[in-house]
DNA sequence: TAGATTGTTAATCGATTAACAATC
DNA sequence: TAGATTGTTAATCGATTAACAATC
């Protein structure tokens, strides 16, 4: 019998890669889709039609996380786009701040629709004292020396990185000491922190370089 | 000697992975930066400690390219950095518009240092009367009915789109026809354009939501 | 020359696709 | 029930890493 035991303790979660994680924000925007245009069932065939992703895809995806289909019947839209946005942590509600009020930091809290998906924008910082108590999206511009203790005492998720390369590294220092779960990084650099501190990205120069490739590649090409 | 023959037409242009082109920018910039601390030279071992990543991995990276490196020495900095840098395709200038001078549109005009890649900022649309003939960053802008004329008269080769899905197609439609090289889409939906119009997606939502997912999966798994 | 480090081949690892039995 | 379509295993494909001979 010892082995049993065994082999439960030794079970260990299945790691989901990447690759898989990277694509359900997609998954989930389709399913959206689908769902306002009041689609009931969807066939992974004909999602992954949609999609221009193959179909046996679509059903290993999802199946790193539960059988969400019915044979002979394909996927409930509304449930498993509900599925799906658990899955994503979208039923739970974020805080967030926004750390610098310059050109990006202020685009992005009046462009993004930060509260359709839970993520409720409480504060934007910056250094810049000309631009303190300005209101952006209804929120004042905080100095920066507020930051950390604001990011304790309102129980702060996730800030939004926008500030020069010069004081990115600093900040995330900051952010990480007050406790702050993730921060969504639009400094042009890679940030060093702890590992239970969550990093996602957008190089937006590293994005449109990658294009110009693109575009000298198909020119080279033909 | 027939055979000779047939291998050499046989002989396809090795297609580079989508995973070494998205590795580029970053290789690029942290050589820029090298360079700009007055690094000679460098081999694959202490860069892949600084961008953890494998060694292997650069070496493979940088020799679909060609052989940039030398035995015994590694690579010369400003060398690699002018050879990245010709493969990106930033020897060249692209002419850019910018597609909506909404907050993303006017911030991205003024936050993005395009000049410093070679990218021109030409030409920024809207349909949005009351904004025709304000200034961005000394560009004034222009009602969306001139944009294909624009286009084709002044050689753009990117638009940056940055108008809302319900209009982001259409704009994609036109831009196409006026015969536009690339797209840097960050409209919240994949766009549908011929193969030859590259298209570089940048899916802000999608990348918070990923966020999202992150944060949710660490506070699971402790 | 000896030491360092590349370029490149081979081995491994992981992700995608195909196939099909299970089942609604 | 018959047809459709999933969940899942097996096969394939591709990307990453390891290893080392070539060579500066």
């Amino acid at each position: 019998m010892g082995f049993l035991i065994d082999r439960r303790l030794q079970r260990v979660e299945k790691e989901i890669s990447q690759a898989v994680i990277a694509r359900l924000p997609r998954y989930f925007r389709y399913l959206g889709e689908l769902k306002d245009q009041g689609r009931e069932r969807i066939s992974s065939r004909e999602l992954s039609r949609l999609m221009h992703v193959t179909a046996s895809q679509i059903r290993q995806d999802l199946n790193n996380f539960g059988g969400f289909g019915q044979q002979g019947y394909g996927y409930n839209v509304e449930y498993l786009y509900a599925e799906i946005g658990k899955i994503l942590g979208l039923d739970k509600t974020h805080h967030l701040i926004i750390i610098g009020a310059g050109n990006l930091g202020q685009a992005l809290a009046n462009y993004m629709n930060f509260e359709r998906r839970g993520f409720i924008f409480t504060g934007i910082f910056d250094i810049n004292r000309e631009l303190h108590g300005k209101k952006i999206r209804g929120i004042r511009v905080r100095p920066m020396e507020e930051m950390q203790r604001f990011v304790r005492e309102n129980n702060i998720d996730i800030a939004v990185l926008t500030i020069p390369k010069d004081g990115a590294e600093a900040a995330a220092q900051k952010l990480t000491e007050a406790g702050i779960k993730a921060i969504w990084n639009f400094a042009h650099m890679d940030l060093d922190v702890p590992e239970y501190v969550q990093v996602e990205n957008v190089h937006l120069s590293d994005s449109l370089i990658k294009l110009s490739y693109m575009i000298n590649q198909y020119e080279n090409g033909k």
